[in-house]
Order: C-alpha cells, then sequence, then structure tokens
DNA sequence: GAGCCATTTTATTGGCCACA
DNA sequence: TGTGGCCAATAAAATGGCTC
C-alpha cells in the first residue's frame, strides 16, 4: 500500500500506480522527481490541507493518506475508500483525473491515421475507455479551479486605434489572470496530460489489463515496444529527413527522459541511445545563429525618460515609461516584476536606490532560492542626470497604483480600457512590452531573422554599458543578478552586496549624461578623449549639494547642536515630485560613499562563464584542444583588437589549459557546444 | 479574409550536478 | 576546480480556431 504523506506525493503515486508493471517500472515512493514537480506549482505557496478529523493514522503509523495504491482501485468498488485528505497537490492529480474523459490531445499510436485504418475494424474494442470511475468520495473533493477573474472576457476594452494613447494600441484584451492563477492553470494543464498518458498506456498498452484485448492489438503492441529503440531511432530520423525544426528532436528525448526517470516508463534504450543522440544532436548543431535583442541606445533611452516626464501624454503611457525604465536601470527581466513583494523608496534628489524585491524571478528553482529575495536596486539617476522617482511616483499615484511598500503582484498591471482608468489584475506581458517599445520608439518590426528591440532590450542594455565601460567581473556579475552571486549569502547580505556594484552603474550612467561615455560609438570613441573628469554638470551638482549640506549643518547646529542625521528618505507625496520636477537640471551620486563601498567590497570573484554562442568567423575557424580532457573546442583564429581575449564558440575563454589542435588530436572528442555554434 | 486570442513550438539562458 | 551535459523557466514566434 502506498501511503502519502500530505507532502504533495500523491502525484507521484498516481502516476506511479499508473505506471508500475510490465513495460513500466515503479517509481519509489517518496523519491520520485515527479513529487518534486510541485515545485514551481502551486504546491509551492499553498498551504497543505489537513483534516484530522476524518483522517485517523494509518496501520503503519504514517499520517499520511492513502489515495490511489493501484490502479484498479480506480474502478468503482462497492465501498468507498477509507480516507482522502487531499491537499493542493492532491486536489490537482485528482483534479486531473476527473478530466480525464475530456482529454483527447494526446493521439495514439493506434490512433494515428495510418494505423487506425488497419485496425479500424477494432475501433469499437480500441475506444478508451476513460469515463471517470472515480471513488464516490473522490468525486467530492472539491478540485481546485483557478479562480480566474471575470470569466467573461474582459472585451471592455474599446482602445483607440487612430492617434491616441500608445498603451491602448499595444495593451490587449485578455481575462484577468493573475501570474499565480496562470502558473496554476499551466500546472494543472501538465499534470493533466501526463496523467492521460500513463494511465492510457497502462489500460490500452500492457497485457491483460485493456478492457478487450485482441490479438491484433497485442501484435501492435509487440511491434511498437518490443524494439522501441529502433522506432525511436527510425522517428528522428524521420525528422532529419523532415528537415523538422532543429530542436524538436532534442524536445523528444527530454520528454522520452521525463518518462524514464521521473515516470518510470522503462525507456533506457531511448536516452540511452548513442545514435538517437546523435541524430538529435545533427538536427540542434543546425540551429541558426544566435540573435539576441538589441540593447537601447542612450537617444532612445532619453525618449522614454521624456515621455515619463511629458505631462501632455496619457498618464498609462508614461507609466508604462516608469515600468521600461525601472526594468531598464534594475536589469531587470519582464518577468521579475511581474509579481514583486515590495518597493522601498531609499532616494532623494541627488540620488539614491528604489529597492525592488521579489522572490519569483528565473533563479528561483530550488527551494533555497525561492526561499530568498531577489533585491532589484534601480539607480534614481538617469541617463539625462536629473532624478526620475519623483515622476515615477506621481504618475503611478494619479493611477492609483500602489508604489511603495508590500505590493504582492506586478509593478504594473495591464489597463482594462483605453481610458486607463481600470487595472486588470493580470500583470502586462512580455509582448505588449516589446509592442510598446516600437510604438513608442517608433521602431519598425525587425525583419525576418532578426530580434531587434524588445523587452529583453531592457536587461540587456546597462549591462551592455558595464560591459562596454569596462568594470569588474563581479560588478557584472552581480548588476546580471546571477544566482551564483548570491548562492552563499541570505537576502539582506545579498542585497548590501549589489549596493557597491549599482553606484559603480551609477557613475557610468552619470558619465553617459555628461558626455564622458558615449556607449552607442564606435569602440575607439566610447571615451572622451582627453578625459574631462569631473563632468561640469556633477560638479556643479556636486557643489549645490555641498552648499546645502553646510546650510542644513549649520542650521541643526544652531538649533539642537546636534550631530547632522541622515537626509530623509525621498517623499511619496505628489506634490514633492511635482515641485522637484524641473528645479533640477542635474545630479549626481554620492561618490564618496561609493569609494567606501569599493573599499569594502571583497575582491572580485572569477570571470563568469560565458554560455551560449560567440561569433565565429567562418573563415577564421581555429580548434583548441584542452590539455586534459582532450577535448576539442571552436574558437575565431582572428581578434577584432591585439588584446581580445579569445572566446570559444561554446562562451568559454582560451586559456592556458588549451592548446591549439594538431593532427593527432582531430579524432578526440569535439566539445558538443563549440560543434553546434560552428 | 482579416483580426484577435489562445495555444503550441522554438529559442535563449542560467542553475545544477557528475566527473576527472 | 574546470568541464560537459542536462534541466527548467521564460520569451518570442508560429499556428490554430473563432468571429465578423
Amino acid at each position: 500500500m502506498a501511503v502519502l504523506r500530505p507532502s504533495g506525493e500523491i502525484s507521484s503515486s498516481i502516476l506511479q500506480s499508473a505506471c508500475a508493471s510490465g513495460a513500466m517500472a515503479g517509481i519509489t515512493a517518496g523519491s520520485s522527481a515527479a513529487s518534486d514537480g510541485q515545485e514551481g506549482g502551486p504546491g509551492e505557496s499553498a498551504p497543505v490541507e489537513s483534516d484530522a478529523d476524518t483522517e485517523p493514522e494509518s496501520a503503519e503509523g504514517d499520517k499520511g493518506i492513502r489515495v490511489f495504491d493501484r490502479l484498479d482501485d480506480l474502478e468503482p468498488e462497492s465501498s468507498p475508500p477509507p480516507r482522502v485528505q487531499p491537499g493542493i497537490v492532491q486536489h490537482a492529480a485528482i483534479d486531473a483525473f476527473s478530466r480525464m474523459g475530456k482529454l483527447t490531445s494526446i493521439q495514439m499510436p493506434w490512433e494515428s491515421p495510418s494505423v487506425s485504418a488497419i485496425f479500424s475494424d477494432l475501433s469499437a474494442t480500441l475506444q478508451p475507455s476513460l469515463a471517470a470511475c472515480w471513488p464516490g468520495n473522490v468525486q467530492n473533493v472539491p478540485a481546485v479551479q483557478p479562480q480566474i477573474e471575470n470569466i467573461k472576457p474582459a472585451v471592455d476594452v474599446n482602445f483607440v486605434t487612430a492617434q491616441g494613447p500608445v498603451f491602448a494600441k499595444v495593451v490587449k484584451s485578455r481575462q484577468g489572470v493573475t501570474p499565480q492563477q496562470k502558473r496554476q492553470r499551466d500546472w494543472l494543464k501538465a499534470v493533466n496530460i501526463w496523467t492521460d498518458v500513463c494511465v492510457r498506456f497502462r489500460r490500452e498498452c500492457e497485457p491483460g489489463l485493456a478492457a478487450k484485448d485482441v490479438p491484433e492489438q497485442a501484435a501492435f503492441r509487440e511491434a511498437v515496444f518490443a524494439n522501441v529503440e529502433a522506432n525511436a531511432w527510425r522517428y528522428v530520423s524521420q525528422l532529419k529527413d523532415m528537415e523538422a525544426a532543429p530542436t524538436k528532436a532534442e524536445a523528444f528525448l527530454s520528454s522520452a527522459r521525463f518518462a524514464h526517470f521521473v515516470l518510470g516508463f522503462n525507456l533506457a534504450l531511448v536516452v540511452d541511445s548513442k545514435r538517437v543522440k546523435g541524430v538529435a544532436q545533427q538536427m540542434f548543431a543546425g540551429k541558426e545563429a544566435l540573435k539576441q535583442a538589441l540593447p537601447l541606445s542612450v537617444h532612445q533611452v532619453l525618449q522614454l525618460h521624456q515621455g515619463l516626464a511629458d505631462v501632455s501624454r496619457h498618464l498609462v503611457d508614461r507609466a508604462m515609461c516608469a515600468y521600461v525604465l525601472i526594468a531598464l536601470y534594475g536589469r531587470a527581466r519582464h518577468s521579475d516584476l511581474e509579481q514583486i513583494s515590495s518597493i522601498k523608496h531609499d532616494h532623494d534628489k541627488y540620488g539614491g536606490f528604489l529597492e525592488i524585491l521579489t522572490r519569483k524571478h528565473k533563479g528561483a528553482k530550488s527551494a533555497q532560492k525561492k526561499s530568498k529575495f531577489l533585491p532589484i536596486l534601480v539607480p534614481a539617476i538617469g541617463v539625462h542626470g536629473k532624478p526620475w522617482m519623483h515622476l515615477l511616483v506621481d504618475v503611478f499615484q494619479r493611477l492609483s497604483l500602489p508604489v511603495d511598500g508590500a505590493i504582492d503582484g506586478p509593478v504594473l498591471p495591464a489597463p482594462r480600457d483605453s481610458g486607463g482608468e481600470e487595472f486588470s489584475c493580470r500583470a502586462i506581458e512580455s509582448g505588449e512590452v516589446t509592442a510598446f517599445l516600437r510604438q513608442f520608439l517608433g521602431l519598425p518590426a525587425p525583419v525576418a531573422g532578426e530580434r531587434g528591440v524588445s523587452s529583453h532590450s531592457l536587461k540587456a542594455t546597462c549591462l551592455s554599458w558595464v560591459n562596454k565601460y569596462g568594470v569588474s567581473d563581479r560588478t557584472q556579475t552581480v548588476l546580471g543578478r546571477h544566482c551564483k552571486c548570491a548562492s552563499t549569502a541570505d537576502a539582506v547580505y545579498a542585497r548590501d552586496m549589489c549596493v557597491g556594484p549599482t553606484r559603480e552603474l551609477q557613475r557610468i550612467i552619470e558619465a553617459i549624461a555628461g558626455g564622458d561615455f558615449r556607449p552607442d560609438e564606435a569602440r575607439s570613441r566610447y571615451f572622451r578623449f582627453p578625459p574631462r573628469p569631473p563632468s561640469p554638470v556633477a560638479e556643479v551638482l556636486e557643489n549645490q549639494r555641498k552648499d546645502e549640506e553646510s546650510v542644513q549643518s549649520a542650521a541643526a547646529e544652531l538649533e539642537e547642536g546636534e550631530a547632522s542625521e541622515p537626509e530623509e528618505p525621498f517623499s511619496l507625496s505628489p506634490a514633492c515630485g511635482a515641485s522637484e520636477q524641473d528645479d533640477s537640471s542635474s545630479s549626481s551620486s554620492d561618490d564618496g560613499c561609493s569609494s567606501s563601498d569599493e573599499e569594502d567590497q571583497p575582491p572580485p570573484a572569477k570571470a563568469q562563464r560565458l554560455r551560449g554562442r560567440a561569433p565565429v568567423n567562418a573563415d577564421a575557424q581555429v580548434w583548441w584542444v584542452h590539455r586534459r580532457s582532450k577535448m576539442l573546442h571552436l574558437v575565431n583564429g582572428q581578434k577584432a583588437t591585439p588584446d581580445e581575449e579569445q572566446i570559444f564558440a561554446c562562451g568559454r575563454s582560451v586559456s592556458r589549459m588549451f592548446r591549439p589542435a594538431e593532427d593527432a588530436d582531430v579524432r578526440g572528442p569535439v566539445c558538443n557546444t563549440c560543434a553546434k555554434n560552428a
């Protein structure tokens, strides 16, 4: 009897029940990664329900829940199963079973047109008998349905199509589904599909278990499953001959691995097959070269600042400009801002940061990382040399959008109508941000094969600047918010760790504002020559600040005789933003503090390992070999500049661990990534 | 057939882990 | 510690279905 702890192992148990026997090896309860599948699913945050009143301990003494030991348990029983105590994961799995009869997306091999023609006379007996036949009390369990807001489509949108606010042209009319609800819906769907596969496999493919097994079906089963590796190889070979998408065979192998290692299908011959993997990799190597989103130019960022400050524009357009600037200066993915925890303001008209905390981000995969906040520090001074946070606060407050304290939702929800007075609970989507950027900046749609400017450009822009400016690898790594930076630090430490690099970014932004750094120019003209330190704008503002500080200090001494206190945080009142909008022509951050921060910084970390493709000149390819592993790597043999670091096509740097390959080396193993990128 | 929306497919990128 | 490989999350493009 499988006894399940209320930790969500029901999903694996059900799949185990569905899979265990014959062609499918059983899954060890409690060890299956399927139980980990709730990670990232709705079970991650929802508490497991308990019902101690109805759930006495099992005979084994485990306070678990007996759900289904075998699939046979799913057959109608004269007496209902003794106990059901579903938590959210259990609900999901039960709900998946309750929907089985509705699922038609999975086409079993014998249902394909060609094979079904052969077995057409068996259609009556091969009809999947998947009508739900669940124990009564299971049906009584309230299935977890996403509480989708406004099931009726929010089609109360009557967007202006001609001249009008940009957001009205790019924001789509969609159901108001929160990011959590969307995540839960996708998760349930995945559970449904895999459960469908498992149950139908067992019902119809295992000898003796099909409702009405017939000789023809058994023969077909034998033909298909007795030589599963050969069939898999024929399939991927066919994909290659058909010139299918380069990743399709790899995707097939990934599915086979999941089915084998997680669900317990006995597919070892497939996942270990050299020839299947070989064909998949040959196809994968045919992928087109990497085309990353273009970073925004300084001029385009200035346009966004202008849009935010332009009072003649629609408030929602200004809010979207502010959102884009937050993502840009915060080096945030669109998804990082989709479900934030809180916003904290720590800035004044001289600089500082907007601090956003989020727990839902791309790096949050392990349970440990999910428990940590990802701090996003946004510099308060823009490339126009002025503070801009007060405009953000002003616009958001006018729209009644939360901009301080706990948020627990998206930074910018999608407007519900063209009036921009109401907002849906759903977050603005990445596609809408991309469309807004292109519309607002007047950029044409990228030509086929190019990425152009997209929401990805927001994360890439500042990182491109710091890269061109030549800051340390550690600073780039922290600013890029790569998880390795926070892997050994708790949330508070990670937040403090970001301050120094973000100040460094602020100085780069000020250098751009002062004209000392021009990232959009050719490499040889990035920096002003001769250098002009410090910039007049920064100098004037610094003097202004010192003057004000001296006045405040003198006043404080006169009044209280106390030591000067820290500056007050930036006022969030609308009046503050409006009054200070125009009187500060430029600004700079506190360089004095940043220098001390630099001294406190730990020694630079080792260079970040680059991933993805590095450009390789087809006419100048040189193979190198790793001295120890004898693995061959490909490098572009022509440097753009003599001091340029050489990078392999796999993204690794050329080091003394490598040497140019000789004839004797060419039979050695080849780096798959280099081969793909060649 | 155009336009819109939802879904599916493909591409990108960072994390994690095994192994030498 | 360096290296290779796999997985997961996400973005964006492609596709399909529906309505007018």
